[in-house]
RNA sequence: GGGGGAAUACUCAAGCGGCCAACGAGGCCAGACUGUAAAUCUGGCGGCCAUGCCUUCGCAGGUUCGAAUCCUGCUUCCCCCA
């Protein structure tokens, strides 16, 4: 604690490490390494289970930018190995183990979406199959006997699977003891996690501390829910990805419940609290569209943002026809057509059912019209005719009847 | 090694010889209302130019006029005993 009151070091950027914490242990500890005035090596590990990364990273990744920014040394250890036993983390299930194409193929896509966020030539990039394919299966039991099944049955996701009688594979209790010892390969200082990982994390400390290094210190940052509510997962269709198109983006971030939108202020942009207060006092659209805008501005481009805007406010608040309408290609030369069938073969529905069935509720517009005969019959050739189906998909083919 | 259970559509979960393309819930899609939010109400959710035809209930066979439902083998998982 006599670092505390040392007026030397970098007490200062406590703040960056807080305050977006849910966890952090420890403080004391913290504040000590931050006295030492160098640079932090800190440590955030990605797992490539999929190839892409959501806002819900995003949370993290930006508060590795903000400590990036104070000079601190990131880590990103990008899990290869660990993919392949698969993050019993948050899961009911077991999961898939990933094969190395698959794994290696996530792996190329992380960096461009990484780098949309950090500064991908200040940080030190490892992938942990580094280290463990080298170890031999003698020091693979050596690790395996650092902990006990009772600690890992400690995790409730554990718990919870042998309750609903679930299977948990024998290897699925490695993935925290992969995790830690990546923290004693790179020396880390400090780890950050999502709140689902601080077990993981916390493995890290207990490795590094037999291995005679200064345990690690961790904290965690909140998890953010999808657009609906539910846990983000790309798998619910509810997650608004890094590399999402920007008109895509600011629509899919328009569709958050309202509720959300005070955390994903706080955590996904760097407007000031007095700034979020007075913009979340205004109106709950305008609210939503300033979200919407900071998120696709800080992820393409002002440019951007104020298309995507300009493009969504005309599309769905004065219901006006988009004007980069996809030309379709007429699918059957010279044929004439019901319209479920055309609507179906410009790939406006999925099938030629969901095509019927889309028609017949009223969902297919035509030059703005709705037409409810989908045997209404078209052939090909001069007009144009615009088709809309629902209030998001839009296609023009030429025809005359 | 022995014994007992289970596998159904995106998920959970009914069905246990014909009325099953398969109850229900969640989810999703569409319509109404709106702020493309939430809530609410309505309709829908295997495929096919279709009053019918084809494929689906872990996999492969079999019994039967007829099987998701019965039998056999296989695969996978769970539980108990050792």
């Amino acid at each position: 604690m006599t670092s505390v009151n040392s007026p030397k070091g970098r007490q200062g950027d406590l703040a960056l490490f807080t305050r977006n914490a849910v966890d952090l242990i420890n403080e004391e500890e913290l504040l000590a390494l931050l006295a030492e005035d160098r640079p932090l090596r800190v440590k955030f590990g990605l797992d490539p289970s999929s190839a892409d990364l959501h806002v819900g990273h995003m949370v993290q990744l930006m508060t590795l930018r903000r400590l990036q920014e104070a000079g601190h040394q990131i880590v990103l250890i990008l899990g290869d190995a660990t993919a392949m036993v698969g993050d019993p983390s948050g899961k009911n299930k077991l999961r898939p183990q990933l094969s190395r194409e698959e794994v290696d193929h996530n792996l190329a896509t992380y960096m461009d979406q990484a780098g949309l966020i950090l500064d991908i030539d200040k940080t030190e990039i490892r992938r942990n199959s580094e280290w463990f394919d080298k170890m031999s299966f003698l020091e693979t039991l050596k690790l395996n006997s650092r902990m006990t099944v009772a600690q890992m049955l400690e995790r409730d996701t554990f718990s919870k699977r042998m309750d609903a009688k679930e299977p948990i594979g024998i290897h699925e209790f490695m993935y925290p003891l992969m995790q830690g010892w990546d923290s004693v390969k790179v020396q880390a200082d400090v780890e950050l996690g999502g709140t689902d990982q601080l077990f993981n994390v916390l493995v890290g400390r207990t490795l590094q501390a037999q291995e005679a290094q200064k345990p690690q210190v961790v904290f965690t940052g909140p998890l953010i829910n999808g657009l609906d509510g539910r846990k983000m997962s790309k798998s619910y269709g509810n997650a608004v990805g890094l590399t999402d198109e920007s008109k895509d983006m600011f629509g899919k971030l328009m569709s958050l419940e309202d509720g959300a939108m005070e955390t994903w202020f706080q955590l996904l942009t760097n407007l000031s609290a007095e700034e979020r207060a007075t913009v979340l006092a205004g109106h709950p659209r305008e609210a939503k569209a300033r979200l919407a805008e900071e998120i696709t501005c800080f992820l393409h481009s002002p440019e951007a943002a104020k298309e995507a805007r300009a493009a969504f406010d005309s599309q769905f608040r004065d219901k006006n026809v988009p004007d980069d309408i996809p030309l379709l290609e007429w699918p059957a030369a010279g044929e004439e057509l019901p319209l479920f069938l055309l609507v179906a073969k410009l790939g406006l529905a999925g099938s030629s059912n969901e095509a019927r069935r889309l028609v017949a509720q009223g969902a297919v517009r035509l030059d703005g019209e709705p037409e409810k005969d989908g045997k209404r019959r078209f052939g090909q050739g001069e007009a144009e005719l615009l088709i809309q189906v629902g209030k998001r998909r839009f296609g023009r083919v030429k025809v005359s009847e």
